[in-house]
DNA sequence: CGACTTGTTGATGTACATCAAGGTACGTGG
DNA sequence: CCACGTACCTTGATGTACATCAACAAGTCG
């Protein structure tokens, strides 16, 4: 429970061999975009696992893009009850969301040991104005995470818990694929089973029962954090799975 | 059920004199902001209660705002089953939720006769080039939306059925207050109980069983789908409701 | 013609029986 | 020690069934 360290003022990788250029997840950028976002970034972060990188209530000055890694963003109730909206992974924005200014509604907690790229909050306005393509691609951005929080919804409003839970794992397993996180039909999952319960709104030892049915079916597997999808069309009948096309990065 | 009507050519109402200037929910424009504003606006919609404004995996070629009535955004999965994630009030933008461009994630259905401003959705780009503090706007209220999403989705996750109920009902109180819908304390909500229900992940029945607890402890009432709060210290009290202040409008 | 009666429909209220999910306890394995 | 696995009991939530109540349409009567 470290709390974040500052930002290295050094910057390590320019922002034109930027690690995650060539992802999926990624647009092409011109080069005038990259030249705005290297004069942008401000420096990276490294964070270990479990450091709180944003606290709900407080109001952040940066603005983070995971480079590598996962985080978590959750909300906890005063009693302790927590629920994680989302987990964050590569290529992944940070900071956005609940408000584009003013305090966070959440928190975000690294699950695995990360490095972010950070952007200084009070900058943003520059972009704005002189960036209409990539002010564009900050709502897009915003936009898809409501998206998957729609999706959340559903699941923990009205799917059963097995849907729930296939639903969930085959998610997260296609994010990762999209940033080449998997090998072959496994992802190694940063957090514990807890975590899942609590994204999915679920108990711990209802998760793991379910989880347990799942692997019975055998349509996937889940062996020391490890995800493995063993039929991939078994499980996305599973989980109802129908999410429109992977959303295409934004094009202007 | 009907499906929704092709907006009027002919502009109703000069965006000068909209009746939703004035209202806290809406910031102030300049006269140029104004101007474009006027010039964006396509026409108005009038739709009558149970229309189906936009359909899950389409592409709608219009933007909304709303100008008057209710609506609900909301999801089904294949066999029926419905996620409301948010209800819509006048002042509230339809159409960015889900996907700036590309087929929209969740349809939206009138629950009262509304009327719409309408937006052409090609030209948004002109937006975002030509006015940043508007592009600024848009991702606030993406961001905005997200974060009652994730509200949501903690209540639904991890929140009892009556501290639930309190906490929707509470909330859509607020909001209806913030854009004059309230009279003293009380709110004529356009929906049944089961609209309710579907928004909070429950079933009617216990729906309607949490709903008269929640009257039990004399903190609101409901009768005749009219919300009045009693005891607004003890509603808030019961819905843990906490959430930061209600959002200032962008001040860029 | 207007007032009252009846039938219908949709939203609510409530009572079961049933089941999914929660919580505690205690095991295992690394 | 911590994550995971499982058993057992409790409880919260569901589903079905049925009664109530108001709004509304059609039909009837004074």
């Amino acid at each position: 429970m470290t709390t974040a360290a500052c930002p290295s003022p050094a910057r390590q990788v320019p922002c034109e061999n930027c690690p995650l250029r060539g992802e999926r997840a990624l647009r092409d950028f011109s080069p005038e975009e990259l030249e705005f976002i290297a004069g942008f970034k401000s420096g990276e972060l490294t964070a270990e696992a479990g450091t709180t990188l944003l606290v709900e209530g407080t109001t952040s000055a940066h603005l983070y893009t995971v480079l590598s890694g996962w985080a978590m963003r959750y909300k906890t109730l005063p009693d302790g009850r927590r629920q994680i909206l989302n987990f964050v992974l590569p290529a992944d924005f940070i900071g956005l969301q609940g408000t584009v200014l003013g305090a966070m509604q959440h928190s975000v907690e690294a699950l695995s040991d990360m490095v972010l790229c950070v952007f200084p909050r009070e900058r943003l306005w520059e972009l704005y104005r002189g960036h209409p393509s990539l002010a564009f691609d900050l709502t897009w951005i915003a936009s898809r995470e409501e998206q998957m929080l729609g999706e959340q919804l559903v699941s923990v409003g009205r799917r059963t818990a097995l849907e729930r839970i296939a639903f969930a794992l085959l998610h997260l397993f296609l994010r990762a694929e999209q940033v080449s996180l998997t090998s072959k039909d496994k992802v190694q999952f940063p957090f514990t089973q807890q975590h899942l319960a609590d994204a999915l709104g679920m108990s711990l030892v209802h998760t793991n029962k379910t989880l347990q049915r799942l692997v019975a079916s055998k349509a996937a597997r889940w062996k020391n954090r490890t995800f493995e999808v063993l039929d991939r069309a078994a499980l996305t009948a599973i989980a109802g799975y129908q999410m429109n096309d992977p959303q295409p990065r934004p094009f202007i």
